[in-house]
DNA sequence: GATGAATGAGGTTTCATTCAT
DNA sequence: CATGAATGAAACCTCATTCAT
């Protein structure tokens, strides 16, 4: 049942879509939508709060949460591509993160900052990581890390968007991409010619 | 009249916004509202059109359009910086263009899409302008220079908004975060601690 | 709820007519009257359809369609009466399509004149009928006998709304007035005091 | 200016007309009308007052109101030719006493409904002396009479409808079927084969 | 005196939400 | 328990009507 509001509520939007709409995917009347659910507010929260943990729980099983032996860009890689995998696999989903709930009002808005939250500070860390093992001297600022954090998942964000548009993209390439972009930086991309961190 | 549509649209989205809120914060009446634009249709593309423009404009402006001594690392500099202060002086207005213009309905996310689409190959002549000066043999594709201008663009909205909710965020430091994030990329950045491009 | 429908439409005219009050004539909600009948448009066009359909089989039950044995002006007699009678016990429906539908636009307008041109038709075959029966020599044309029938309907309307608004005249004495006029003629009338083709 | 009114009124009807388009059309402003005719209400009836009385001034004058000399079916005959020559001459404003007048609320139909009374009334007094020439005996009832009169009055308004409407047929085509049916009766048509009183 | 600019009131229509069955 | 039937509230839009110029 939820799986047909987050697709209507993905394709429309929060105002446009109607309960009628959704009852009538789901294949059941619109009182028992009501009746599980309290309200369009409520089955909207709903949506959103397993989105948001589906994604969030992707990437982190793809980042490999808990296991420190593995390299950083190696994880970082890992997560950018269950990123991509993950929207790409559900495109519906993804257009409610993504696009409705940061347009319906507070609440909702709150809900994928947190989970955006969640998502930047676990980039963070490997950032931080990142940067200890490299033993660096002079330190990058907690706010410091913070931005690059927010800029890199910015990034994902877009390019998740320019590969489920783009004909033939795949979830690696769109990964690849966005590491070559975000290890190497431009600078060096356009010295050497575009090779990446890992090839 | 605009300023109290974009603010209303901006807030509250295309679908929640009702004229009759807009027509008061503007201090005229509904009618009114009506006879200068004719339906919420009209007004909402009106406002589309006019963010698109300003913000274009804005970052033209601060790219220096036509002057091409400047080299395009400071040139790429400057645009941010213009992007970032652009955003930063018209949150509701950047509210239109990036979270309800591309959620209500084709005619608007078009436009925006070619907003974009004009940020986007500006941002990749600049690269390729980078490329070329570097003399680069084994060259980056087309498509590799797409990904990598639209992973630049989502960084730099991700970082708007970042800015504009975090305190004491100034226009100036989300370019330098972008620009050191973007042109020397993380490896570098957690190898030598932060220094950027210019810094 | 047609009922009340045809009762407002038919006081106040398709404009002029408000849901809300037919609403409330039926003693229903406005949303309930858009759930059965999908807008007013649609509404009054189910009136108009309704109305004539019954006019149109209130007069055919009347005439005796299938009696050919019947006399040509009994037959009309009876038709006339049937018709009278109709128009007296169904004043707003008779004010629906004699007056309403035919000033409320094409769709209402066309629906109206093919239920005058199947009566007109009708009568048509009756007088056809008879001048064959009186095997008459020098044939009348048929834009003649369009024209007799044009005529005699519109006798017969305007005799059912002064009917309807004059106390006590009864559909029998409407339908012997009309038979005089148009049977015998004024000419015959003057010259023999006012007795009728049957008395 | 109230040829403009007269023409929108009748095309449109009172509801759907604009005073907008009535101001366009008579190439005024919208006040301008107001300080004229002091609202739309008034402005409809001054429409329909002049119409009215054009339309029975012409009618008595083709009648010849005050010369009793010549024959009441001539004097028929010509005021049947005026009425028809009338109405083909000012469609707009039949429209507007004929459709639109009767089906705006009391007040117009109330003018209009004393319009056709003088008109019986005419026809009436018309009947009464041919009844009177003819000597005839055993008399006509008033009520029969005006039976009659309202018959003859709706069988005109309709065949000038038909002869509106149908190509190529004039005033006086209409008038002579009109009397042929009115004077002779059908019943003396169909056994005589269509020659009119005076045809 | 004529008008551009403005509005109050009301109309159709939709939709989230709830009872009685 | 699941539902068909029903509604309250509110949205967009129009138009007759009036001031300040």
């Amino acid at each position: 049942m939820l799986d047909a509001a987050v697709r209507v509520f993905g394709r429309r939007g929060y105002r446009a879509a109607s309960m009628e709409e959704i009852a009538e995917l789901a294949g059941v009347s619109k009182p028992l939508v009501y009746l599980y659910l309290n309200s369009k507010e409520d089955l909207f929260a709903a949506c959103v709060r397993r989105e948001a943990v589906a994604l969030t729980a992707a990437v982190r099983a793809g980042a490999g949460d808990p296991e420190p032996d593995v390299p950083v860009d190696r994880r970082l890689w890992a997560g950018l591509t269950a990123f991509f995998a993950h929207t790409a696999d559900n495109p519906d989903g993804w257009a409610v993160l993504h696009r409705q709930a940061r347009t319906s009002g507070e609440p909702f808005a709150a809900e994928v900052a947190a989970m955006r939250e969640e998502i930047t500070g676990f980039v963070t860390s490997l950032i931080v990581t990142a940067a200890r093992e490299a033993h660096q001297d002079p330190a990058l600022t907690a706010r410091d890390v913070a931005g690059l954090a927010h800029a890199l998942v910015g990034a994902a964000e877009s390019l998740a968007d320019w590969a489920n548009t783009t004909p033939d993209v795949t979830a690696r390439e769109a990964a690849r991409t966005l590491m070559r972009f975000a290890w190497s930086g431009l600078g060096t991309l356009v010295r050497d010619g575009g090779r990446g961190p890992r090839g």
